[in-house]
DNA sequence: TCAGTATACGACCATTTCTGTCGGGATTTC
DNA sequence: GAAATCCCGACAGAAATGGTCGTATACTGA
């Protein structure tokens, strides 16, 4: 539980491999499939979500391939994930318009929800930038963002 | 993704259920699985997980069941969610000694570890006690812990 | 001591979600 | 036009999850 899913790990993954190449023009899935060791069909179908989603730029043909579509600093883990996993709620239900059966029993969702905000504002303050940063992150980061207040 | 299982979900709020009624004695797992329309086998199960991990006492024979081992404020969802459904990684590589087959090329498992803990840190800091305050829990629980900072 | 209430626990099945593959089609480059 | 590459829906296999059943065990109270 609580886990991410192999897709959303390797989209991040192959975001992070692209940022680290801002020198190719455009890379191509199977490019990035192999460095890792990953199914290239998979990863394909991965990528083409990101591009549909804004965060990649695809171009076919010859030497075509991804590239990213902003500066990595400007692209969020939260946005990869929400693009490959789809809107993210820790709860079951979604406290909004279509309610959980068990509403009005149950006051645990709202306490909940308050996580799972907190849970998307952790992964809204990475970017695919900071992941690329392997040696001392944490102190780069605690520069770049501040230090984030929970309102628990 | 990154979604709590409907088994800790029930966790939750059963234990949220007992830190509410804690003038009886015991409540039996019926008992809490009615108050929520939940299956109560399957209730039952997790209680008895809960117990074996020292987080209820249960008590069998008539006016048997289940109740806090301890008080609620020292109770954690950390705790909960860990009894439940085991250790939680955000990422399938443990990072650990059984580190992930990719591990070699990919770097991104270090800085998900740091959200993994800051997550935990978080889930760590909310006690069961803190759910069953509805009316205005930031405000409590912000007085209780203070501010979390976060060190990415 | 016996009947009734409860927990304990393993085996099992059903459903859903996730992972990965295939095949055909569309674009661009050379 | 051929090769490389993206695009995308369908689908099969695998794993996780949710839920049920049966049985054994423990406690209570009459
Ligand atoms: S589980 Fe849906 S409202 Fe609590
Ligand atoms: S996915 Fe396993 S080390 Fe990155």
């Amino acid at each position: 539980m609580l886990k991410l899913t192999k897709k959303a790990d390797y989209g991040l993954m192959a975001l992070k491999y692209l940022a680290e190449h801002p020198e190719t023009p455009a890379l191509s899935a199977k490019d990035v499939a192999d460095a890792y060791g990953i199914p290239a069909q998979l990863l394909a179908k991965i990528l083409q979500l990101l591009t549909r989603n804004g965060l990649l730029r695809s171009h076919a043909g010859m030497n075509g391939g991804y590239a990213l579509a902003r500066d990595a600093r400007t692209i969020s883990a939260y946005e990869v994930i929400h693009a490959i996993d789809g809107p993210f709620f820790i709860t079951s239900c979604t406290k909004g318009a279509k309610s959980c059966e068990l509403t009005p029993s149950c006051t645990i969702k709202e306490p909940l929800a308050r996580v799972n905000d907190t849970i998307a504002g952790v992964l809204k303050s990475i970017s695919i930038q900071d992941l690329t940063e392997h040696e001392q992150p944490a102190a780069r980061a605690r520069e770049a963002h501040g230090l984030v207040a929970l309102t628990l």
